[in-house]
DNA sequence: TTTACTTTTTGATATAGATCAAAAGTAAAC
DNA sequence: GTTTACTTTTGATCTATATCAAAAAGTAAA
């Protein structure tokens, strides 16, 4: 699957891409094991080959605020926090067992020296997920309740029924009850 | 300005440089001008030399969004139209007078080719706009009008007395009305 | 099949910010 | 320096969603 991934983006050699895939390694992880605490520079790229994942942080008040959720076939990281090698803002946590392959920033970086396609490949990366942001912000700046949880719908279908309501609630900036109500009255139509 | 801007960014060396600035033009524009319609897609690169610019949308009620602001110093575009040749979701325009550098999608994907440091170079600017637009994302969702206003004097300091007010409201997700009373809130304390 | 715990739903009330309407500023045009 | 056009401010009211509180439903352990 993360074969099928990285191809769709960039069209590797089967030797460069047996090479760029010799970089990464399998993890199997487990439910609510926490990737990455705030604070710390994230380290790792990962590729959720099965599972789910989420970025969330605490507010002021101490709520947790999901940023993002990562599921089957996307790459999960604190994506700034990688590439810039800053403190990430965020928490990454993992929400179900999980099989996930990662690559550390070192060898990434090996490998954006390497390859020029590496570049593009990460470029490419880097763009559709700003895409995907600039979606959510658009969803989440001017819509109402409704809306925004038909975004959600949209944009992670697989996931909206396999996370806690709360998690869900905050990642569209709305509290659990407004969605629980919202949910139920586009049950009634 | 523009060497200093990609210099920062990437090493290029001289000639390299020359190569590659020789690929932009150098551009008058004047304020009002509309530099990308929506729905279009987004051929060009800007640098804004000097002045001001924004991308906005319109809402389904036929009000104006905007979007991001563009200041001296900094690249415009429709980001993931011009990468990903898609329809551009918001309309690019010119709030000032003002000079810029361009560059079209074909010269850049020559450049991309040619330059590993190129693909580097966007890269890195990718993620960069990456990190605001996550900045503001978490401005606007969670954050009172007041905050929302702060944020968009440190994100941009030189820009928040340049722009008419009703711009500013729109891209932090208020009315105008609301902006209006909350700055005037801020001055009395 | 009870007990304990977590998540979701429902109800009542409060509030930040929206909306509607008009007045006050500001600036360009004649 | 008066008219015209646009932008910002002020005022009064309304509303979607938050908050607070508790009941119901679901899940897991004992």
């Amino acid at each position: 699957m993360i074969t099928d991934a990285i191809l769709k983006i960039v069209p590797f050699s089967p030797e460069e891409l047996n090479d760029v895939l010799s970089h990464f390694e399998k993890e199997y992880v487990q439910k609510n094991q926490v990737l990455l605490q705030e604070g710390q520079v994230c380290n790792k790229l990962y590729f959720v080959e099965q599972g789910i994942g989420r970025s969330y942080y605490l507010k002021k008040d101490g709520k947790e605020v999901t940023q993002w959720f990562f599921g089957d076939g996307n790459f999960m990281s604190s994506v700034d926090s990688f590439f810039q090698e800053s403190p990430s803002f965020y928490y990454v946590e993992i929400l179900e067992d999980s099989i996930l392959y990662s690559i550390s920033k070192v060898k990434t970086d090996l490998l954006l020296a390497k390859y020029h396609k590496m570049e593009k490949f990460i470029r490419l990366l880097s763009i559709e997920m700003f895409a995907k942001i600039i979606h959510k912000l658009n969803a989440v700046q001017f819509q109402t309740a409704k809306e925004r949880y038909d975004y959600m719908l949209s944009e992670f279908p697989d996931i909206s029924y396999r996370v806690p309501l709360g998690y869900i609630a905050s990642y569209l900036g709305m509290t659990q009850e407004t969605l629980s109500r919202t949910r139920k009255n586009d049950l009634l139509k």
